[in-house]
DNA sequence: GTCAGTGCAAACCCTTTGCAGAAAG
DNA sequence: CTTTCTGCAAAGGGTTTGCACTGAC
């Protein structure tokens, strides 16, 4: 399908060997905006009938992801990362409650007012999360 | 020595009880703005030669002090937390070839302009992380 | 055949927990 | 005394690693 075959070419793109684990991987996190763990991408990969990936390839796979720049990490629980689809820069809610993490849009103006930085260091990435509870 | 005393009472403000490990911790980092992991302040502890504080009693003070309000838990590495003395709202710099966490301001504008939220949540804290490489 | 990728299990590291002993009021 | 805190060691959970096996070219 047309489908596998555009995750093949932007793994290509980005310099990563297209093997059946990566692709399968890439399949569920890259084709949509999400955030997910390593445990869920595991999961979801399993639950989706896909040949076995071991907790290992999933590591392996989430860290050249990030290095290729493919997604984001997104570090707003001490106890685990989320693997965020969505490059461009914007914002993150985290919802103490459900665990559950959604975009904001951050404006261009606040990103700019936070790069006045001191000049003996390069800006590798800027990172807004608002952790929320639910008002109920 | 009256700076003991002062964090006894600060401690006491906050409704923590003063015993002798939870003084200890709070003279160490309470006393001037910073950014110590609970391993760093473990080790200060032992270093400024008081008497034996536990990995245990570290960890158990510090989720007080943050449950308390007195100090604010930094995530900005995902293989450990930070605790800040500084509770007023503001963003950090994680150098990530040193490791160190420094403050930097974050203008009143910036934090309103992030507080549009979903009405369905209640916001909890604003965390802006600007990770950072040495230019050198 | 060569080189990179994969899988399993064990190792790692930070953090939490269970429980007996110690300390505070 | 009673309640809370402390310390040790063990357990826990996410992540990384060592190494043999598999697979693509």
């Amino acid at each position: 399908m047309s489908d596998k075959q555009h995750i093949i070419a932007l793994l290509e793109a980005y310099e990563v060997i297209p093997t059946r684990q990566r692709v399968d991987l890439a399949q569920i996190l890259l084709t949509k905006p999400q955030h997910l763990s390593a445990e869920q991408l595991m999961e979801t990969a399993r639950a989706n009938g896909d040949r076995h990936v071991s907790k290992a390839t999933v590591y392996n796979t989430l860290k050249l992801f990030v290095e290729r720049g493919l997604v984001r990490e997104v570090i707003a629980d001490p106890a685990k990362s989320f693997y965020d689809s969505t490059t461009d820069e914007h914002g993150h809610l985290y919802n103490l409650d459900t665990g559950e993490l959604t975009d904001i849009p951050v404006s261009s103006e606040v990103l700019e007012s936070l790069a006045s930085l001191p000049d003996d260091v390069t800006p590798m990435g800027v990172d807004i999360i608002i952790r929320v509870k639910n008002s109920t």
